[in-house]
DNA sequence: CCGTCTCTCAACCTTTTGGCTGATACGGCT
DNA sequence: AGCCGTATCAGCCAAAAGGTTGAGAGACGG
């Protein structure tokens, strides 16, 4: 047995130290480099290849978790990615998933979850914490709840507080079209009023 | 020079073994105690006095950060905490100094910044973060803009997307009474929107 | 080619919200 | 005793938001 890389990727010093003395435990699994941000990641990479990288989403300024993923693997295709966060928001989930991310670990995981998902990633296994999985296959079981690109752009600026009025300007569309819109996303989201709309918004899809 | 002990609670593994480890450079300072939650932190302090207690305020189900605080200085009176949380949310900063706090740390900070912090609370001194000082600091030079118990009260479930007449079901008082409420909290907030009120409730307060 | 989805807009009406003014009551502080 | 902050309530009016129906233009796939 070939001994497994590990590049982690986390802009929280504790976190990079804790997660490679957590993996310091396993004889077949060794970090070999940590980056704190998604530039440093990238740069890292150019230097040499790891077997797998653990990436946290939300790393302060600049590149974000999402970002970074979808780079590495434009670069090094087959990079097997795994998101090691604190959050499950849904939209976090799908877009990690839809970069290119093998697996998607929360950061309260057992050891043995984490263990196991690393060894998973590198035979190319896609390996989940169960909310996470659960997340998924809601999203997959209820299509109609699904937004459109132009209702999440709705969404995210009402988020913001912005008025009817505002939220027209700003998409370049009448005061009529986004009360369509927000109709939509009301009846997707199960609510009747903005705010419930912003509340569920923030809870749900972590647009913070 | 006496060793500095400390009790370590925070729910996430990881984040208790990176500061193990970090901590254990420190030749004065040694982790004798870890908790993942607010009641085992109890438990164990129960069996012997530490220097400090770092704590996290999140901290999934059951007692939160804040109680856990609160109750800790009731029963040992004098007893050095700090905080070591990631968000730095006005609301959460107000609420633990006023529970008991020694000290706000960002997860983010610089080693020598968690150094300096430990060794400062067990002399009594307080050390906090510059971006939360900041905070701190002007929370107290604006104090016009600090919400009264029954304008939180009614703010935290605003941001649960009720509507007024919900509001005033919910807290036993009259829809008149609610828009009084709502009127200073816009004031107050610099807003003139519920929505709006909301998404500043949500990013200032942190309010989730 | 036709159906479906998405995005766009309009008109109409009801409900909700926000701004304003003013009022009562209670507690604490001076 | 008098003042201030807090919490409570009312009424009025204008603005904003929500519900409904209907409809046209592209895009995309079967």
């Amino acid at each position: 047995m070939t001994a497994i890389t590990v590049l982690l990727v986390d802009d929280h010093l504790v976190v990079r130290s804790g997660l490679r003395a957590l993996l310091g435990t396993q004889p077949d699994i060794s970090v070999v480099a940590e980056a704190a941000s998604g530039e440093e990641a990238l740069q890292l990479l150019e230097q040499g290849p790891v077997s797998v990288v653990m990436m946290d989403l939300a790393m302060g300024p600049g590149m974000d978790g999402i970002e970074a993923i979808r780079t590495i693997r434009e670069r090094r295709k087959g990079q097997a990615i795994l998101v090691f966060t604190t959050y499950d928001s849904d939209a976090d989930i799908v877009r990690a998933v839809d970069a290119g991310a093998m697996g998607y670990l929360l950061k309260d995981a057992a050891p043995d979850e984490i263990f196991a998902a690393i060894r998973g990633a590198v035979q190319g296994r896609s390996v989940m914490s169960a909310p996470v999985a659960s997340r998924l296959f809601q999203q997959l079981r209820n299509p109609d709840e699904i937004l459109t690109p132009r209702e999440a752009e709705l969404l995210s600026l009402l988020t913001e507080g912005l008025s009817n009025r505002e939220l027209g300007q700003r998409l370049f569309i009448s005061e009529a079209t986004v009360k369509t819109h927000l109709a939509h996303i009301y009846a997707k989201l199960g609510v009747d009023t903005r705010a419930a709309a912003i509340a569920t918004a923030i809870r749900r899809e972590g647009m913070r």
